[in-house]
DNA sequence: ACTAAATACATTGATATCAATAGAAATAGG
DNA sequence: CCTATTTCTATTGATATCAATGTATTTAGT
């Protein structure tokens, strides 16, 4: 009577050296700590810059379009958007064309605060990417486009 | 007088393009729903999925190395280790041979959980790898790997 | 052996993430 | 025009993530 269900330790291996979530989620990480790490000074979190920076548009964007082009569940950007509501960074209003909707923007202080992040991430980013082999930037992000 | 800091918005495209961090993290977001939608029916998000699978070990591991293996910070794989506790699915115990430190383990119902959720795994992630064009997969795990 | 430094975890507080759900407004079908 | 459906967003609850900090234990230097 096999009493106890196991998994073998090479299946354990395999699946750590393979799945490609995992590996992804591990890059995340690491990722997402570097650039917490470079642009702690200005008070920004990676996600942070990524959200302002695509709300940096000439015409205001509502909520749905900034979700999906980061990717993100729209509960999540509602969330996200709090703390820099919070903090007079950005302004969330009513679409006049829709009430249904929001329309998101930059405040002028939150435009000086991407302003400031950004030389912050051309440094990061360009570091980053020296310490790439030739050219697999571009074939990374278009691969992992591929898998978003 | 300038009175208003502007980023251009040729400069938004440019970083949403490139940006290696924000590919990564949608690529995460995205990934994550994929397993954790495929893990649902046992109970496993993709997390607690590789965090599971990763204590299915000879010997249980403490919790440095599990935080290394997962690129976590340690205090996330304290607050991780949790809800698998609380359903019993993982134990942890002191260490004898140092008393600071503990030791993880699964539970005979963790290692069931585990192998049921397994063929899903492998299901999910061959679909997955079969969206990629081809061999890229392997390229893809060498890439994420040097960034972590 | 004693003390100082380093190591291994836990706790707290803030933000991030998503599922489930609910509300309000717009749209479609009649 | 009226109703059913769809769309857009907010709220709640659970887990994930990390910085800052604290505690206990071990190790290193003397």
């Amino acid at each position: 009577m096999s009493n106890s269900i196991e998994i073998p330790f090479s299946t354990t291996l395999l699946v750590r050296d393979t799945c490609l979530c995992l590996h992804v989620q591990r890059a995340a990480r690491a990722l997402a700590r570097l650039f917490d790490d470079a642009l702690r000074p200005v008070g920004l979190t990676n996600g942070q810059f990524s959200l302002m920076m695509s709300l940096n548009r000439p015409e205001p964007p509502p909520m749905g379009p900034v979700a999906n082009l980061l990717a993100m569940d729209q509960t999540t950007l509602t969330a996200a958007l709090k703390p820099l509501q919070r903090r007079g960074w950005v302004n969330v209003t009513q679409n006049p064309k829709d009430k249904r909707g929001r329309l998101l923007s930059l405040t002028p202080e939150g435009k000086a605060v991407l302003a400031a992040a950004l030389p912050i991430w051309e440094r990061t980013h360009t570091t980053l990417e020296e310490t790439l082999p030739g050219g697999s930037g571009e074939r990374l992000r278009s691969e992992l486009q591929a898998l978003a």
